[in-house]
DNA sequence: CGGCATACG
DNA sequence: CGTAT
DNA sequence: GCCG
């Protein structure tokens, strides 16, 4: 399908570039989604941008072919012809259609062209790297005269004629969108030689419309050790803490919003040319080697302990606290580095194909240039969405207006209000009493929207703006548009209503939105509700707070693309621990050590519910929680352990030495235990929670059925509140997703044990209503002895294998019926289909269907006894239950396997792991050598009274553990 | 410098 | 990729 | 982030 799309897609395209060239526009593309111009002579008056256009353009080309013959449709008439006439391509249309009316954006965006000034790309290197070559050459492949300035750094004003362009793609279609580019772009030569690389340097800070830099590197001279290496690296270094500083700084209008680097590997020709794989690697080895020294150098120069990580986070380029320097690290800052191979000279003549297509890239268009978009979508809330997911940053006029006219709740406030009424009004949750139903009915939002904005946001907002901005006369429109630098969203019948009367309309009753653009990465300038500082709630005032309280002092002051954009761990390079010397340090009076705390694995060792660190514990977590919403599991692991292992800790830290000797704790976790105890609290925890970003992570995290990953996909949309979900993704949504939607609060209320004992005891009567016999454990956070659950999970055991044997579906079907079960979210079978056809190249294993059923069911529960003379519908909220059934002769196992914290589970498997080759899970040990199942309990006999706890620290004996109860088992 | 628990839907 | 411990 |  996609496939087929491209082609019809640039059909229509070509039809809109048709039109908009009518209208005195050009097209440009946006998110390479695009056409070639049709002529080589185009109007320069404005440009325009577009994105994702094709979808607006077939629904539109659909709609409105009976309704207006216009102007619209007679010019693209012969594309009409081509397209529809063919019956197989008409049903692909068709087809695609309906595929593609879920998806949000439909905006074209332009602007007025020449007002910037001209995208600039700046070659830097070392001398003799062929940069001086590169230029010419550059110049040569272009048509026009180039004009030379005699200043050093040297200029040229270059073109990318399309032929070129066309040629050096060959593989692609000449309508392919990444052709839409800036045509004309100033080429800069800067010095290569050490002594004048500053000059480089300010050129990368003082450029305007930087696009991006080629840094040219002579692939002949970057063997290892060799001196051409070393002084590459260092001058790369230095260039990228330049780039990387620039990007950091943000609100100071100047940076780009991203800048990517080219690394040409040139003469690559020549047979001692490093290939541009090995030119990466070694150039990231070799910028490891001077970013360390470099750092070295400011620690020596003797600054105090507290300026000096300050200083050095400026001047540390990548990644805090990485080991290797990578050229991904840069992405943090939004600067992408590519290396490319090729030759200026050479037998064969040029070879920069490959820097051309790069080249290509960084000049094409986008929305930042921008100036107006155009869309089918209508209401405010929605721009301002689609907005956040192009990191289009501005600020509402309507709210700068009412900044101006003094207070008053801000307009946006209401809207925003109006908004979230109109979600409850929709209802995409409904229940049916008794069944609850997700109504999965797609009915269309799109259409919706577009409908209901002229009657309701329409009105006096839109009059108001019309007064005060909006030009009457389409040469005015123009004016305006280079006078007031607003980026403006029109609905886009302007367009069509344009095409139509063959002139530029003015733009009265067609303005949705309306707003200055920003340069600081503000986040949720336009429309959120996380971090509400201040009540009055007007937009602009929100910003300012925002910007105010948000993170912790020395993120501002040294501000820095992590603020936004934390997408690795953003630890500081750990230091070494500070010794002073009291007697609070004096390792002889602290506890002693037990002995069970020089045990690596959290499964050796005695864990109970609550420490006397627990203060510190909890801030530990959050750091946990956090470095999981950033993607980064090692962190994860990390953090786990070492929380396990203060959790088992029984006496209250009072020195950071004393945390020193305790196993997955080192330095790092003394440095912030140190912060604790100086602070009560942990720098990285603070900023932490004053990231709005994290907020809103965190809280799609809490969705059931949405982990760190869609965490992030859903904030990626622009989306940053549940509403947003519900009201712009509802219908991609999984069927559990929007469960957990649905019920968030709920699940999230705590579960009193002695609710989960009732659910539990609830469950086993009705298993025993089927089979008699079956026997009940509790097993999860209760069985740990937990006040408060978060679910339920309830284990099920019979001495009869056949009991147990597929046995799921039919307590969740019969607890269905009854109504304590509204919900399956999820059956687990497969260890019964694992029974059948078990590991079959080892010897049987003993008698009975040993590896059977492990299997469990993931329920909604809710209660169905309720007082009917009170409540005309069940008023018991419902809760997420577990329902496991265990064969009888793991159930040992299978116990263990459900009672512990996660980290004892973990470190569980990785002591069987080490100590005996053993692989561990719930449904039972098997030997890594062979495969083989191991009866650990076997030796338990009978099924009266206290045999499964039996079974359980049988199977803690086999393992060669010592018994730990549930109680003991609270890694965290 | 590699490894970090394990399984199922 | 989500869930469970 | 810590361990072997």
């Amino acid at each position: 399908m996609q496939v087929a799309t491209q082609p019809l897609t640039n059909l229509f395209l070509r039809a809109l570039y048709y039109n908009v060239q009518r209208l005195g526009l050009h097209i440009h593309p946006y998110l390479q989604k695009t056409i070639r111009p049709l002529s080589a002579s185009q109007p320069s008056s404005c440009s325009l941008v577009l994105g994702y256009l094709q979808l607006l353009f077939w629904s539109r080309v659909n709609d409105r072919e009976s309704v207006h013959p216009s102007a619209l449709m007679s010019s693209i008439k012969e594309w009409m012809h081509l397209v529809f006439d063919p019956s197989p391509l008409g049903l692909a249309i068709a087809i695609i259609l309906a595929l593609s009316i879920p998806i949000f954006l439909h905006t074209v965006v332009f602007r007025a062209s020449g007002l910037t000034t001209l995208p600039t790309i700046l070659l830097i290197g070392p001398s003799g790297s062929g940069k001086t070559a590169l230029l010419t050459l550059f110049e040569r492949e272009n048509k026009p005269a180039t004009t030379h300035t005699s200043q050093a750094p040297l200029t040229a004003e270059c073109s990318l004629p399309v032929d070129t362009v066309a040629a050096s793609n060959k593989y692609r279609s000449v309508n392919d969108p990444t052709n839409q580019v800036h045509k004309k772009f100033l080429l800069v030569d800067t010095p290569g030689h050490g002594k004048l690389r500053h000059h480089a340097f300010q050129n990368v800070t003082n450029t305007s419309n930087l696009r991006g830099v080629i840094f040219v590197v002579d692939a002949t001279t970057l063997g290892a050790g060799e001196e051409g290496l070393r002084e590459a690296a260092d001058y790369l270094h230095d260039l990228l803490i330049v780039m990387q500083k620039l990007m950091g700084e943000g609100k100071s209008s100047k940076a780009p919003k991203e800048l990517p680097i080219l690394i040409a590997a040139n003469k690559m020709d020549l047979f001692t040319a490093l290939p541009a794989a090995l030119v990466k690697s070694s150039l990231e080895r070799e910028i490891t080697k001077v970013r360390v020294s470099r750092s070295k150098g400011l620690l020596d120069s003797g600054v105090g302990l507290g300026d000096e990580q300050d200083e050095e986070k400026d001047d540390w380029l990548g990644e805090m606290g990485s080991e290797d320097f990578k050229f991904s690290q840069m992405e943090e800052f939004d600067i992408s580095v590519e290396v490319a191979g090729g030759n200026v000279l050479g037998a064969d003549g040029a070879s920069t194909e490959s820097w051309w297509r790069w080249k290509i890239g960084a000049l094409r268009y986008n929305i930042h240039e921008a100036e107006i978009a155009v869309g089918k979508i209508g209401r405010k809330p929605r721009v301002a969405m689609e907005l956040r997911r192009l990191k289009m940053t501005t600020i509402d006029v309507e709210s700068l207006e009412k900044e101006g006219e003094k207070k008053e709740s801000g307009a946006q406030a209401v809207s925003r209000k109006k908004r979230k009424t109109r979600d409850g009004k929709r209802g995409k949750i409904e229940i049916s009493e008794g069944k609850e139903v997700i109504n999965l009915d797609g009915s269309s939002t799109e259409d919706e929207t577009a409908s209901e904005t002229e009657s309701e946001d329409g009105g006096p907002a839109r009059k108001k703006l019309k007064s005060s901005t909006e030009p009457s006369t389409p040469s005015q429109a123009k004016k305006d548009l280079e006078k007031i630098r607003t980026f403006k969203v029109l609905k886009v019948d302007w367009y069509y209503d344009s095409v139509k009367a063959g002139k530029i309309l003015p733009m009265d009753g067609y303005l949705v939105y309306e707003g200055r653009p920003v340069q600081e990465p503000a986040q949720d300038l336009i429309s959120t509700n996380a971090s509400p500082p201040s009540r009055g709630s007007d937009i602009l005032a929100r910003a300012v707070a925002d910007a105010k309280s948000s993170p912790s002092t020395a993120y501002m002051k040294h501000g820095n693309a992590r603020y936004h954009k934390p997408t690795k761990s953003v630890t500081r390079p750990t230091h070494l621990l500070h010794q002073t010397t009291s007697e609070h340090d004096d390792p002889e009076k602290f506890p002693p050590l037990p002995d069970y705390l020089t045990k690596l694995y959290s499964c050796e060792r005695p864990t109970p519910l609550h420490s006397p660190n627990d203060e510190f514990i909890n801030l530990l977590k959050k750091i946990k929680t956090a470095r999981q919403l950033n993607s980064d599991a090692i962190g994860v692991r990390a953090y786990s352990t070492l929380i396990a292992s203060i959790a088992a800790y029984p006496y209250k830290l009072t020195s950071p030495t004393e945390v020193l000797r305790l196993p997955g704790c080192d330095q790092k976790t003394a440095l912030l235990f140190q912060q604790y105890q100086q602070t009560g609290t942990l720098a990285e925890v603070t900023d932490v929670e004053n990231d709005a970003r994290m907020k809103v992570l965190l809280d799609f995290y809490n969705i059931w059925g949405v982990g760190d990953h869609t965490a992030r996909e859903f904030y990626s949309r622009g989306w940053r509140d549940r509403d947003d979900i519900i009201e712009y993704g509802w219908e991609r949504l999984t069927r559990v997703q929007q469960i957990g939607v649905k019920y968030y609060d709920e699940f999230l209320t705590p579960i009193p044990a002695a609710e989960v004992e009732d659910i539990g005891a609830v469950v086993l009567k009705e298993a025993n209503e089927i089979i008699p016999g079956y026997q009940m454990v509790i097993v999860g956070g209760h069985r740990r002895g937990k006040p408060f659950s978060g679910d339920v999970d309830i284990m099920l055991t019979h001495p009869d294998p056949e009991a147990t044997l597929n046995f799921v579906p039919l307590i969740t079907d019969r607890l269905e019926e009854l109504g304590w079960v509204t919900n399956v979210l999820q059956h687990s079978l497969a260890n019964s289909a694992r029974g059948q056809a078990p590991v079959a190249y080892k010897s049987p294993r003993p008698s009975g269907s040993g590896f059977d059923t492990m299997d469990k069911a993931l329920v909604v529960w809710r209660d169905i006894r309720y007082d009917k003379a009170k409540h005309e519908k069940n008023p018991n909220i419902h809760r997420r239950v577990d329902i496991i059934i265990t064969p009888w002769k793991t159930a040992g196992c299978g116990i263990l396997g459900w009672s512990g914290g996660t980290t004892f589970q973990r470190d569980l498997r990785r002591y069987v792991r080490k100590v005996k080759d053993w692989k561990f899970d719930s449904s039972g040990m098997r030997d890594r050598r062979d495969g083989e199942w191991l009866d650990l309990e076997g030796s338990v006999v009978g099924w009266g009274e206290g045999k499964l706890r039996e079974k359980e620290m049988k199977v803690f004996e086999m393992c060669g553990l010592a018994w730990r109860e549930p109680w003991e088992r609270c890694t965290g």
